[in-house]
RNA sequence: GGGGCGUUAGCUUAGAUGGAUAAAGCGCGGCCCUGUCACGGCCGAGAUCAGGGGUUCGAGUCCCCUACGCCUCGCCA
């Protein structure tokens, strides 16, 4: 006999039928016991007598009669309220130990050390699954517009080389090239530009992305995901629209119950942000209470460079009065180039960010394709020889052919968190880690063997080991 | 790296001023219950009070250190 699942229960009145699952809850009368039975579709009440002893969250396999329920006992609550299933065979499949964090609760309560050491069991709650599975919505509706729209989803690699911009690497000892490292990618973002010289012109990729930088509310530590967006003979306002209509789309199907406050989005410069809000991610919805309400905007016309405070570095290693706002390889604003020698901090970059009820969702740019003003911002920033020889494969692509081009990455976790309503980035991720960078469940990172340490050629010192 | 708050039963918490046999709800176990759906009733088990050190006649309570959790500043091209 075949399983079917519970949400089909419903349409099967007078039949026989076979059901999997776990135990929800059970209501023991006596001579009588109710059972919620679970599946990824729903719950279904089974009614039997004399059953086994059984505990709550183990899997079992039942048979039974599907009965109609007499009208006043009839559960509103339940999509399959209307009927019940009279048992007839009971198998436990697996059975449960005691759980040991409550499940039929939203969780917030719960302290997140212990829900993230059983994640697996964490992820049984409602809330976590609706979640899950709805990101996995999203992310697919994003994957089928943009591959419709002549997108090319393209991975690319997660051992990269370390860069001197942006936040702290991941690093990766090699064991073929004793005392060298690989670095994980913070994103994507040279490559997209190498696959712009390639000629793909569209490309995309849900990417993983890594930072080793601490963590917050709305920033996961670690690892976090990505949309990552490149177009070629493109200029900022096919990106804004081609992001606006995505998005757009995306919550009229994914997320009905949402309106977006104004259509099309808001564009503000950065100066009017400031001006207006004080900060560059203003929060414009008309009532902050409604939990459905989104209100877009976009802040365009951002500062190319921000002045270094003190005798500062940039990132340690360009010293100069300047550091780019976004990142080197920004293109300046067309109307500003010639002030480029004069006043750089009046000069605006091409740079958008995508605003969502005050969090900042997505940013991107028109990058740099003429040496000669890529030339320039390095010595703005400070490069030296040796520094920019680290970007040298980029520039070196550059010689060959490059078409214009600019892109987005708008960030998944950051975006569904926002919509969600959630209170955390780990509400939205499957198996998080910890505010201290440890894994749930599996509790990385963890000591490496001796051996091990030997074939990649790390020597621990004696203070370091004693630490931990 | 700095700061804040926290850590008492499986979970969530209560334990003013130092003086209990450390308390409750949920969960768990046993018994009773044929219409419950947050079932109900009775009984019961369950705590190195995060770990270590100190002050004191006496520490869950005060002090110090460590670990862990959450938040935050720095940081996050």
């Amino acid at each position: 006999m075949e399983r079917i699942l519970i949400k089909e229960t419903k349409e099967k009145v007078g039949e026989k039928v076979k059901v999997v699952g776990w135990i929800n809850s059970i209501r023991d009368h006596g001579k009588l016991t109710f059972i919620d039975l679970r599946d990824r579709t729903g719950l279904v009440q089974l009614v039997g007598k004399e059953l086994p002893k059984i505990s709550n969250e183990s899997v079992v396999e039942v048979v039974g009669k599907v009965a109609k329920r007499p009208e006043k006992l009839v559960n509103s609550n339940l999509e399959t309220g209307g009927i019940e299933i009279q048992i007839e065979k009971f198998e436990v499949i697996s059975k449960a130990k005691e759980i040991p964090i409550p499940l039929d609760t939203d969780g917030y309560d719960i302290e997140e050390g212990t829900r993230l050491k059983y994640r697996y069991l964490d992820l049984r709650r409602e809330r976590l699954t609706k979640n899950i599975r709805i990101r996995s919505k999203a992310i697919n509706f994003i994957r089928n517009w943009l591959t419709e729209k002549d997108f090319v989803d393209i991975e690319t690699p997660i051992f990269t080389k370390t860069t001197p911009e942006g936040a702290r690497d991941f690093l990766v000892p090699s064991r073929l090239q004793p005392g060298k490292f690989y670095a994980l990618p913070q994103s994507p973002q040279q490559y997209k530009q190498l696959l712009m010289v390639s000629g793909f012109e569209k490309y995309f990729q849900i990417a993983r992305c890594f930072r080793d930088e601490d963590p917050r509310a709305d920033r996961a530590y670690g690892e976090f995901t990505q949309l990552d967006i490149e177009m070629s003979f493109t200029d900022q306002e096919e990106i804004l629209k081609l992001t606006e209509q995505l998005f757009t789309d995306l919550i009229k199907k994914v997320f009905p119950e949402k309106k977006i406050t104004k259509e099309p989005w808001p564009r503000l410069t950065h100066a009017e942000a400031i001006k207006k809000y004080g900060n560059d991610k203003p929060d414009l919805r008309k009532d902050t209470k409604d939990p459905n309400e989104l209100a877009f905007v976009w802040i365009v016309d951002f500062p190319l460079f921000v002045k270094q405070e003190k005798e500062d570095f940039y990132h340690g290693i360009g010293k100069a009065k300047y550091a780019p706002s976004h990142h080197m390889f920004t293109a300046p604003h067309p109307d500003d180039i010639s002030m480029l020698d004069k006043d750089p901090l009046k000069v605006r970059g091409l740079q958008h960010d995508m605003v969502l009820n005050g969090h900042e969702v997505g940013g991107g740019s028109i990058r740099i394709h003429q040496a000669e003003i890529q030339e320039k911002i390095f010595k703005l920033i400070g490069f030296d020889d040796k520094q920019k020889k680290q970007f040298e494969h980029l520039l070196q692509a550059f010689e060959y052919g490059v078409p214009p081009h600019g892109g987005i990455a708008p960030g998944i976790d950051r975006f569904l968190y926002t919509v969600l309503g959630e209170r955390s980035l780990r509400e939205v991720m499957a198996f998080p880690m910890t505010a201290g960078g440890t894994t749930a469940v599996m509790d990385a990172p963890s000591r490496a063997g001796e051996e091990q340490l030997k074939e990649l050629g790390i020597k621990v010192t004696e203070s370091r080991d004693k630490k931990k």
